[in-house]
RNA sequence: GGGCUCUUAGCUCAGUUGGUUAGAGCGUCUGCUUGACGUGCAGAAGGUCAAAGGUUCGAAUCCUUUAGAGCCCA
């Protein structure tokens, strides 16, 4: 390396100078990018697909930094790294959106018109859309960008409407009039699962039915008064008998003045309310069971809004849910028939999209039959097939499919793949197919013979294609499918990784992923849910100019353990900054020594000592244990042992030895090893690299020549080699720290400075010449003497250590007190550890039942601290 | 009501199949212009592992119960 280029490497790192350079290099090389290679095993990721005019969150930084660090590592160790990124139209989310916008202006949807809507919608997508994309990028994310995807392409539209018609062909998809979800702000049906169910605190107010012909009252308690415009009957237990007399009489509903039936079913429960239920067959699920039982009425009070309709007195009409009730209580109060109101928990269904409450509403719905579907899809899960991280939702998973209701797919909205079936004018006859009936408009007016149904799909009914759609031929799909990884957070397990399991299994006849990772949610410090209201939630774009992309990468990963929640502030990014700082400089350190000391990579295992085999065996270590924690999706450990072997052993420990060396008198030690410690750490950028994409870029780059159009991205992943692994080598280098630590412990006690030099006395057998020189220069000891028959010196502080004791005379500086303190406590220490030992090895039952080598290893445990304990107790003794 | 998860240092979390002197990061305290890094270095303090009982020679770890926190489903 040139010597100008090193006078501007900074002392800090700086983010902003390199992150966006990398990015555009990593595009314009195609680094990103797959394309089938029989010679290449694939590893295949499908991102969740964000919604098409969302905005980026922490949870998206979570969500695809994990899919990043796998995909990356995944494609350095060689196999056809594929990740495919998309959007996601969301139906509801973006049709409100655009209504709203629309009506700002004065627009209403349903005077424009469907095609002029969708117009609408597409100059919105246009607009918004590419901004959670662009987003992305600033994360870093290796995504094959030529692949991006969207749910309503042209492609992807027509392969949501053949899996339709196929479906309906085989029966699987009907049409029915049912109680379904009604969300009455976006005036569609939703699924069961996009119903939030909340707990409120409310009223339950009694009220008084007059019975006809007779001067008593029936008293029915509900949380809902304004429903009981819609009452056809009054239902109580056979069993009770409070009412007995009453069944089959009649009462007078009031307002209504409508005469209805009292009668006798089982679902009545006694002990709730009064025990007698007001019955609205049109407006709740229940009462709907009962309408049919008992031949009910059906009388639907609401339009599709939730205001009253046409059914329900003039005065009432057109007045809101909310509005009605109040009116309908103040009216049973005039008349007297409101006999009391409560204060009342109770839980309220409120439209996860709408965020109102929604409303059990009767109208004719899409279906799709899920048993048959369900049945295999629980199979492969069950099986080991496809594998959950963390494995307890499998349980969710199962208990959820084996349960599972039909779905209901219509949505009463335009933007979205519109439902491929049509109504034959006359004969009401229905044509179902991928594309429109012939004689669609053969009548002599001009008009359709044939209308095609209005609604459009559950977004999750196009969805759920994703983990094979998007890959457009055959040939693709073969390659790529079945996908390895899915990343997503548990809250769509049932929306969208049970339906790709369904539809992967159904359509391709093989498992849509073999993996699937379920996220952690991202919380505040106090534990808050981020959400927009509360204002605890960060702009990511923000944080990621304060601290770096790769720092909030790194922090977030190393907050969210598998399995459980994140409590994230933006000032924890600091972590993930002062990692990159210290890899930053830990570079600086070996480039600087590179402008004076020249490389050779002939000389790369010339002159090796203890501390290049420790080093080398704990690279090795520390690859073996990654790779395990990245098989077990355990990417937050990963983090831990990544960030133990740059900042303790590469930084605190081998640099710091490797300056005895770099600065010696022979040039070719001082070759060999630079040479070898750039070659460590080009090893430990590479582990670093799918965690911290741009700064180990960047230093790759700066650390060697490299050619155009190379990156650390494509660069060989060092493999773990257990042979390398030195046991003698971590032992010596053990024995090396505990002597430089009890040292510097000693310092630290005795208060005397770094720049303070002391002399050390090492009672023992064996400290190698090189052993020395560096507990010298890392302890700061000008004079070391070693000697197996050593006296201790007068007035020195001690250490005792396994086969050796450490003296430092400290003439004039010790306080002796202060050191009789440090030894009471060490001597405490083993008096404790001894005496548990003692009992254990004194247990007859112990040394006959415990495992041979627990038994040896707790005697030669016993043997050290016996000694220690003895020597500490000599040194004690003669302190002075 | 059913299911799942959690409770270990002031905070956030590790702790493999039961056998350590129970660890890390942050925070705290002490010292430091150490030939990369104060976004740093060195050292220290801090825990009856939620509670009780059981299994075992041995429990943070396995079992039971209790208490508390959270999530999902009904």
């Amino acid at each position: 390396m040139p010597e100008n280029k090193i006078s501007e490497i900074p002392k800090a790192y700086d983010p902003s100078g390199t992150e966006d350079k990398w990015y555009k290099y990593w595009l314009d090389q195609k680094i990103f990018h797959s394309e089938p290679d029989k010679n290449k095993k694939p590893y295949t990721i499908v991102i969740p697909p964000p919604n098409v005019t969302g905005i980026l969150t922490m949870g998206h930084i979570l969500n695809n930094t994990l899919q990043d660090i796998i995909i990356r590592l995944k494609r350095m160790q060689g196999y056809n790294a594929c990740w495919v990124p998309g959007t996601d139209h969301a139906s509801i989310a973006t049709e409100a959106k655009v209504t709203n916008f629309l009506k700002e202006k004065g627009i209403n949807k349903t005077e424009i018109g469907r095609e002029e809507f969708l117009k609408h919608c597409w100059e919105w997508t246009a607009k918004y859309g590419g901004i959670i994309i662009q987003q992305l990028k600033k994360l870093g994310v290796s995504c094959d960008w030529e692949r991006e995807r969207f749910t309503m392409d042209e492609h992807y539209y027509r392969k949501v409407i053949e899996a339709f018609v196929a479906l309906y062909k085989e029966g699987k998809i009907y049409r029915g009039y049912r109680m379904v979800n009604w969300d009455p702000a976006s005036k569609s049906a939703i699924s069961d699962e996009e119903v939030i169910y909340r707990t409120v605190n409310g009223k339950i107010w009694y009220l008084k039915y007059p019975v006809v012909g007779e001067n008593i009252h029936i008293v029915v308690a509900t949380t809902r008064p304004e429903t009981m415009l819609g009452d056809t009957g009054i239902a109580v237990n056979p069993k009770d008998k409070r009412y007995k007399n009453l069944i089959g009489k009649k009462v007078l509903l009031p307002i209504a003045e409508r005469e209805i039936p009292v009668f006798a079913d089982d679902y009545v429960d006694m002990e709730f309310g009064t025990g007698a239920v007001k019955v609205t067959p049109a407006h709740d699920v229940n009462d709907y069971a009962m309408g049919l039982r008992h031949n009910l009425q059906v009388i639907n009070i609401l339009n599709d809004d939730a205001s009253l309709n046409h059914n329900v007195p003039e005065e009432f009409r057109g007045l809101d849910r909310f509005e009605a009730r109040k009116k309908i209580i103040a009216r049973f109060e005039e008349y007297g028939l409101l006999e009391k109101a409560e204060d009342y928990q109770t839980k309220i269904g409120y439209s996860e999209r709408g965020g109102v409450p929604i409303e059990p509403y009767l109208s004719e719905q899409w279906f799709m039959k899920m048993d048959e579907l369900a049945a295999p899809a629980i199979k492969v899960v069950d099986e080991g097939k496809i594998k959950f991280y963390p494995g307890h939702w499998v349980k969710t998973y199962e208990h959820w499919m084996s349960n599972i209701k039909d779905w209901c797919i219509s949505r009463q909205l335009w933007w979205g793949h519109r439902i491929p079936v049509w109504y034959h004018k006359e004969t009401k006859e229905i044509y179902c197919d991928v594309n429109p009936p012939e004689d669609i408009e053969s009548l002599p007016d001009g008009e359709a013979i044939w209308k095609q149904d209005e609604d459009v799909l559950d977004t999750w009914a196009s969805s759920w294609l994703w983990a094979y759609d998007v890959f457009k031929t055959e040939e693709e799909q073969k390659y790529y499918y079945p996908t390895d990884t899915l990343i997503t957070g548990p809250d769509i397990i049932f929306f969208w990784v049970a339906r790709m399991i369904m539809a992967g299994l159904h359509f391709k006849k093989n498992i849509p992923f073999k993996n699937v990772y379920f996220t952690s949610i991202i919380r505040d410090v106090q534990g808050r849910k981020m959400s927009k209201s509360l204002g605890n939630s960060p702009d990511p774009q923000e944080v990621i100019k304060e601290y770096g992309a790769d720092a909030l990468r790194f922090t977030v990963i190393y907050l969210a353990p598998l399995g459980q929640d994140v409590l994230f502030s933006t000032d924890k990014c600091e972590i993930g900054r002062n990692f990159a700082n210290k890899i930053w400089n830990a570079g600086r350190f070996l480039l600087m020594n590179s402008a004076a000391i020249p490389l050779n990579k002939n000389l790369i295992d010339k002159h090796l000592d203890f501390s290049d085999e420790w080093i080398r065996s704990r690279l090795h270590h520390t690859l073996i244990e990654l790779n395990k924690a990245m098989d077990n999706f355990e990417i937050n450990n990963a983090t831990k042992i990544i960030y133990a072997f740059v900042w303790n052993d590469f930084c605190d420990w081998y640099i710091e030895l490797s300056k005895n060396r770099l600065y010696s008198d022979n040039t070719e030690v001082r070759s060999a090893v630079l040479t070898r410690a750039l070659g460590i750490f080009e090893n430990l950028l590479k582990i670093v690299h799918p965690f911290m994409p741009f700064i180990t870029e960047e230093l790759w780059h700066l650390i060697d020549e490299r050619k155009d159009g190379e990156s650390i991205s494509t660069s060989e992943y060092p493999e773990a080699d257990e042979k390398l692994i030195s046991k003698k080598a971590e032992e010596e280098m053990e024995f090396v720290q505990n002597i430089i630590t009890a040292i510097r412990n000693i310092r630290g006690e005795m208060n005397i400075p770094p720049s303070k030099m002391v002399n050390v006395f090492i009672k023992s057998s064996e400290v190698a010449q090189h052993q020395v020189d560096y507990i010298k220069k890392l302890a700061k000891v000008e004079n070391l003497s070693v000697d197996k028959n050593l006296a201790k010196p007068k007035a020195s502080a001690s250490a005792v250590l396994k086969d050796c004791e450490i003296f430092i005379p400290l003439e004039g500086l010790i306080d002796l007190n202060k050191e009789r303190e440090r030894l009471h406590k060490e001597i405490a220490r083993f008096e404790n550890s001894l005496a548990g030992i003692n009992k254990k090895l004194s247990n007859e039952k112990f040394l006959q039942n415990a495992a041979p080598e627990v038994v040896e290893k707790e005697k030669a445990k016993k043997k050290d601290w016996e000694e220690n304990f003895k020597k500490l107790k000599e040194i004690l003794t003669n302190l002075e």
